[in-house]
DNA sequence: GCCAACGTTGGC
DNA sequence: GCCAACGTTGGC
């Protein structure tokens, strides 16, 4: 099992979004990064495990937990004009962007971005590191346990 | 709204 | 294959 950041605007899919969602659970569609994609594609099962992140809003940072739900597929609002992911170029015999979906499996505190920047236990996160633009970003397993057993408490059967 | 950082595009 | 121009991300 890995474990994995992902970063998603409140506004758009806040974790208390997810939480609402029926089945608690949501595509996740519009990654138009390749390499964000490859992870989707490549390197993530079911059942891995997700930092819910919240990007781009006031209080960025880890907001809770969620899992991966679903193989990668076909990202629908690739072919879809009104979509604002729409991509001309795409053809459904050949889709260029992919998604998994992902399930809510509970809300945490927020710790928010200055504490992980003041964590030296996280200093090699990926998702800290200087200019990283990418919206899925791989977790290391012992970051994942510092994160959900040390700053968050939380025991093994509760994640 | 600003801007640093990075990815993508396309001319050559 | 180089690289300038442009677009996007996302914190502040």
């Amino acid at each position: 099992m890995r474990y994995w950041l992902m970063k998603s605007e409140p506004d758009d899919c806040s974790i208390d979004d997810l939480a609402a969602m029926p089945e608690q659970t949501v595509a996740w569609y519009g990654v138009r990064n390749y390499q964000a994609r490859n992870f989707m594609m490549n390197q993530m099962a079911v059942g891995d495990r997700v930092l819910f992140y919240h990007a781009s809003c006031p209080e960025p940072g880890i907001a809770g937990i969620a899992q991966v739900a679903s193989p990668a597929y076909p990202d629908a609002t690739q072919f879809d004009s009104s979509s604002r992911f729409f991509d001309p170029k795409c053809r459904p015999e050949q889709p260029r962007w992919f998604n998994v979906d992902v399930r809510f499996v509970r809300k945490t505190r927020l710790i928010g971005l200055p504490e992980l920047r003041d964590t030296p236990e996280l200093a090699n996160m990926r998702v800290l590191a200087r200019g990283n633009r990418l919206s899925i970003t791989p977790v290391d397993p012992d970051e994942w346990r510092f994160i959900t057993e040390t700053m968050l408490e939380l025991k093994t059967d509760e994640l």
